[in-house]
DNA sequence: AACCTTTACATAGACTGTCAAGGGAAGTGG
DNA sequence: CCACTTCCCTTGACAGTCTATGTAAAGGTT
């Protein structure tokens, strides 16, 4: 899981599913999964969450879906992204990036007083 | 500013100032040109979040205020860390650190469909 | 049948950030 | 002395995203 109590993924959610989709068509249980183990469980997007982001990034129009048949022969909505959606994910992902150098410019811990380590 | 419409501060905003708080006793204002100065612009901390982000801190007891004078003779009210606090930006840290690696993992340019670059 | 897995959705609620507005006190330039 | 700017704090309305929790249904397995 993403840790205690941390809402760290508030504003990234998108992007990660993004780059997931970036790899081909895909469904949301299965952007979960892939998400999840690719972080060795760091990563756990709860239904709650996926599910209303997949509509609205559908809704925005950066991604489109199609229900088809998985390979385990059960119905699921099959989401790509779109021209929009790939834009999106170049944007955001260069944003992070930035934002994320920012955040670890202030944490970083060679540059910590002694007794926070 | 931290870009467009993103919401990536969400949940981080808390370890910054905690974090800002290390180095020692400060108040609102200069944590917020602290932050802004130490990323070169790219954390833009608005006071409609960080004076509340403040104050639910202190009601957690992660941090304490006194009222004082500044070097430039205004009022300010001075936050400090509190035994709490500084546990709380040990962990709070570590569990960014390990969310950006995740999420790092994820997006990673390096591994990227070409068309994606 | 009973049960687990796969797949999707919805509602309620909490939390946290943005926006926007306001206020007061100390300098500074005229 | 007045106007203006800088410093510093506060709060309320609002919006957005996540979590928690529960529902549903179909296929496979035993």
């Amino acid at each position: 899981m993403a840790s205690d109590g941390h809402l760290f993924l508030q504003g990234t959610l998108e992007v990660l599913i993004l780059k997931t989709l970036s790899w081909g068509p895909m469904h949301g249980y299965g952007i979960a999964n892939w998400l999840g183990e690719r972080t060795d469980g760091e990563l756990d997007i709860e239904e709650g969450s996926l599910y209303p982001a997949l509509h609205r990034m559908e809704r925005r129009g950066w991604i489109e879906a199609e229900w088809q048949i998985t390979d385990k022969n059960r119905r699921a909505k099959y989401y790509q992204l779109t021209r929009d959606g790939r834009k999106r994910l170049r944007d955001d992902a260069k944003a992070w990036s930035r934002f994320a150098s920012a955040v670890a410019e202030v944490l970083d811990e060679s540059k910590a007083p002694s007794w926070a380590t």
